[in-house]
RNA sequence: GCACGGAUAGCUCAGUGGUAGAGCGGCUCGCUUACACCGAGUUGGUCGGGGGUUCGAAUCCCUCUCCGUGUACCA
């Protein structure tokens, strides 16, 4: 066996590994592999934008779907983890552009044409575009590259095409003038959940408006934009309301611009509230949407005042033309003042759509645009809503169902030029849709390009060479083998723009669910609870913390912290936690590792001999099991089954708490140094036993952390020669394809002679050594002291050299006969009352206030228990259960409290 | 406005009717031959407020407050 080095190099260990599994083909799915014995698991990344980089939100994100796809592969399961990258139109775009014009190379993008700028974008995404895959690939993930993916990619065009004029065949596309979601900064239209309404504070600007045909009338008009007077075409008032009714059909004099006061007309209209504002509404159908509609009912004019960068034009008039929107306003304002007819203004907050990618306010802007009436909407709804695809936590469900119920048209043009253009030509009045560029002369593409959700939604199977042709993607073996996916990992703030989606392209063309389980992470925030961003400079660059900690750290310490469905504190301190606990395995390793050189009987690494099967029982003789032995294999047990179930249910946190406490707590703190009552012993059968027990424990809890911790527990299983005479690809190879961990059964645990009762034996012991371990800090003792045990029933010599060793006491006489000088330190424990004598250092005042306590706590729990069994009205409604334990409570607490009393007596006495 | 989630020890969270828990931190000891990235011990809570149901409530019901998320055409 290659021998440990001292301290763990987790920055070579990790990139040698990754390097091995990737030279190994360990990640490569075959299809050919699956079958009714071997199953398929599959799993499609969210693809992060190709220009991106690796944020903790991906951390959290990537290290599930690894998590999930590497104890697939340990169930013996054939998996498919297929990554890829999105090209992320307009956000790419964007960045190309800002990055040109700081060079100076550009002004806008017009300066390099359609073209040439697509050619640049193209370069930059050849240059940049691997570098979150190298990142996911320092994280660990277990993807197979081999099948990497980009939404961009010829096949993929291909696909989004192929689904376009299926839509427009359909009747589901279609073209026209309609109010949109206008970025300023982008210059493009946005769908409705690009827009985050925002709360804003502002301004309630009331101004008062001449009524032409009645000139001692006036009208008071609330607004928060009065840049736009310019552009309305009306007035409207509630019909019933009676302040205003009889005006209806009359006019106003519009105040700007000053140049073309333009009387226009007072409409009746039910939209308009009566309690808000003045009840007279400035009616702007250019920049409102609900202004539009008002204007489509009454027929009105449409002025739009704005470029489309929201820099106000010549219809603004002179004084507003050429300001910026918000400009604009303020000048408005002392326009109308110079004119007299401002009213009042008061602070109001209302909510401002936002650009989600470019931050600024979006405009409402009437423009000519492609929608898409939403596919198999009942499919997609029925399906989660009847539980057969399953939502963690379950939750969003409602929020899925609330999204597609209310559903509103998907408008899916973008003015940008990094997308997958529209398959449209017009000729004059004609017009062609088809996958390819029509025949014949004189035909122009339409100019925009799609929504990237547009192409994003096809991804669980254009990623796996979907063709759109039944009897092709029928024999196709990654579609047939892998398709519907079996869980999809990503965050609530995309379910609509991209999962729900998903689920409609599913069902639309390949007649079922994408994947049958959607797990919803958390939100990383700071430790103030703040999301984590860019501005705020509160976002740890993952790279930096695996360089400190290692990815195996990182990896750990986010998934003890990620509890499901809830928001994450992250907190570095984890990650350091997650390095620590590596270290301690490590250490565990070691030491596991330097026992058998000492040790007599030759023991192969993992206590097998030649040929065995991989079950290790097999060498672990039962005749010679300690109640320790016993003890941890039955933690084990539980640790096994917890894990377990805990993955199936994607508690992740829950898991790696069970990790943490079995290892650390259990077999490092309690069962390593209780076993040191053997290996430092001279019963060499025994030693070789409980080498047996600690090799069949270490192994299965290299496996059961493989998924969390994948590069130290591979390092480990062959270190330790854990791989040693396994058949290549059930372990031989790598641990990931080493079969996961089952609890012992039945059989299995009456061969070893393991007995439930078997835990509560050891764990007296173990209290036993706890409280004399209490008694030695109380008298801060620090030094190898005598302590006397007086037995309640004869122990067996083993069990003795155990405590001793685990009380550090030297040494520890069993006297059941003893008897203490007046003042000698006890503690009551489940095996006896164990004695720190100190041959009068002692201060016998001190003793009697500890043990005074201690009686104190005794007698005020037995008269809680005493009073409760004394109420008639508890004893006569309580179920027998509880009134039992409550009788054994009394039982305990006055046998505990009795003897508290005796030593009280002899310290007085 | 409506819907959903959350509020338990200094921090992060378990705990869905029967003696309030874990990890981290804090404090006190200790370089005991795997590990100081460690070990041992110990300190922390009228379970957000108020009502109610019950023999018994962190847990069930009502109500309020605060935080978060989603959603809604109020200029």
């Amino acid at each position: 066996m290659p021998e440990l080095e001292k301290t763990y190099t987790p920055a070579e260990v990790e990139a040698r590994w990754y390097q091995r599994w990737l030279d190994d083909k360990c990640f490569e799915a075959d299809p050919s592999r699956v079958s009714e014995k071997r199953p398929a698991y599959s799993i499609v990344i969210p693809p992060p934008n190709v220009t991106g980089v690796l944020h903790m939100g991906h951390v959290l994100n990537n290290t599930i779907q690894d998590i999930l796809s590497r104890r697939a592969r340990m169930q013996g399961k054939e998996v498919l983890w297929l990554p890829g990258t999105d090209h992320a139109g307009i956000a790419t775009q964007n960045v190309v552009e800002k990055t040109l014009k700081k060079q100076g190379v550009i002004k806008h993008r017009d300066d390099l044409g359609r073209e040439k700028l697509v050619e640049k974008i193209w370069e930059w995404k050849d240059k940049h575009g691997d570098i979150i895959i190298d990142q996911l690939k320092k994280l660990g993930a277990s993807c197979d590259w081999s099948r990497q993916r980009f939404t961009f990619d010829d096949d993929y065009n291909a696909c989004v095409m192929r689904v376009f004029v299926d839509l427009y065949k359909k009747g589901l596309i279609y073209r026209g003038r309609r109010m949109v979601n206008w970025c300023p900064s982008s210059l493009t239209a946005l769908s409705d959940e690009e827009v985050i309404p925002t709360p804003q504070k502002g301004f309630m600007y009331h101004f008062k408006v001449q009524v032409v045909e009645e000139p001692d009338t006036w009208l008071e008009i609330a607004t928060t934009r009065p840049e736009t007077i310019p552009g309305d075409t009306a007035v409207a008032v509630n019909p019933k309301d009676e302040r205003y009714a009889h005006l209806i059909g009359k006019h106003i004099k519009r105040p700007l611009p000053l140049e073309n006061q333009a009387p226009i007309p007072i409409v009746g209209d039910d939209h308009v509230d009566f309690e808000f504002g003045t009840g007279v509404l400035k009616v702007t159908p250019a920049h409102d949407k609900a202004d539009f509609e008002i204007g489509q009912r009454h027929n009105l004019e449409i002025i739009d005042v704005l470029h489309p960068n929201a820099i106000l034009n010549e219809l603004a008039g002179k004084d507003l033309a050429g300001l910026e929107r918000f400009e604009g306003r303020k000048k408005a304002v002392e326009l109308l003042t110079e004119l007299g007819v401002m009213v009042k203004e008061e602070p109001h907050q209302n909510n401002v759509g936002y650009s989600e990618r470019a931050g600024v306010p979006i405009e409402p802007r009437l423009s000519e645009q492609w929608f898409l009436k939403y596919p198999s909407i009942k499919e997609s709804q029925d399906v989660v809503a009847k539980g057969e695809m399953k939502f963690y936590p379950d939750r969003w469900a409602k929020v899925y169902d609330h999204w597609l119920t209310g559903i509103q048209d998907w408008c899916i043009s973008r003015q940008v030029w990094w997308g997958h253009r529209i398959p449209v030509w017009y000729r004059g009045e004609e017009t062609y849709c088809g996958t390819s560029a029509p025949e014949g002369e004189g035909w122009t593409q339409d100019p925009d390009v799609l929504d990237t959700w547009f192409s994003s939604w096809l991804w669980p199977f254009a990623t796996m060479g979907w063709t759109g042709d039944k009897e092709k993607d029928s024999a196709n073996p990654t579609l047939k083998a892998f398709y519907p996916t079996t869980d999809l990992v990503t965050g609530p703030d995309i379910i609509f723009f991209w999962v729900a989606r998903m689920i409609m392209a599913g069902f639309e063309w390949m007649s079922e669910l994408p994947f049958k389980n959607v797990y919803y992470t958390g939100i990383i925030r700071d430790k103030q609870g703040r999301k984590m961003s860019k501005s705020l400079g509160n976002s740890p660059d993952p790279l930096d913390l695996i360089t400190k900690y290692s990815a195996d750290a990182l990896r750990f310490g986010i998934m003890r912290s990620a509890p499901l469905g809830q928001d994450i504190r992250y907190d570095e301190q984890n990650v350091e936690l997650g390095r620590n606990f590596c270290t301690k395995l490590w250490n565990a390793a070691r030491f596991r590792q330097m026992q058998s050189s000492t040790g007599f009987q030759p023991v192969s690494p993992d206590g097998r001999v030649e040929n065995s099967s991989y079950i290790t029982e097999a060498e672990i003789s039962p005749t010679l099991l300690s109640s320790d032995d016993k003890w941890i294999l039955l933690r084990l047990n539980t640790a096994i089954a917890e894990v377990s179930a805990a993955l199936e249910e994607y508690r992740f946190s829950d898991a790696t708490a069970t990790l943490y406490r079995f290892f650390w707590s259990e077999y490092c703190d309690w069962y390593i140094e209780a076993s040191k009552a053997v290996l430092q012993g001279s019963d060499e059968k025994r030693k070789a036993n409980t080498l047996a027990v600690i090799d069949f424990v270490l192994s299965h809890t290299l496996r059961l952390f493989h998924p969390f911790l994948p590069f130290i527990t591979e390092e480990l299983w062959h270190g330790m020669g854990f791989n040693a005479d396994l058949p290549e690809n059930q372990g031989g190879k790598s641990i990931m394809f080493a079969p996961w961990p089952k609890p012992l059964d039945a059989d299995e645990l009456a061969h070893f002679g393991i007995l439930p009762e078997d835990e509560a034996t050891a764990n007296q012991k173990y209290e036993t050594v706890n409280l004399g371990r209490g008694l030695k800090s109380t008298f801060n003792i620090n030094k190898k002291v005598r302590f006397v045990l007086k037995p309640n029933q004869e122990l067996p010599g083993h069990e003795i050299e155990v405590i001793r060793i685990l009380l550090n006491a030297e040494p520890l006489d069993v006297d059941a006969s003893f008897a203490p000088t007046k003042g000698t330190p006890s503690a009551l424990t489940p095996l006896g009352t164990v004695f720190l004598p100190l041959d009068g250092l002692i201060d016998v005042e001190a003793e009697r206030a500890r043990v005074g306590k201690d009686l104190a706590k005794a007698e005020s729990e037995l008269e809680k228990v005493t009073a409760k069994l004394a109420d008639e009205n508890f004893t006569s409604k309580v179920p027998q259960k509880v009134l039992d334990e409550h009788q054994q409570r009394l039982t305990d607490w006055q046998e505990k409290s009795a003897k508290l009393k005796e030593m009280l007596a002899a310290l007085s006495a």
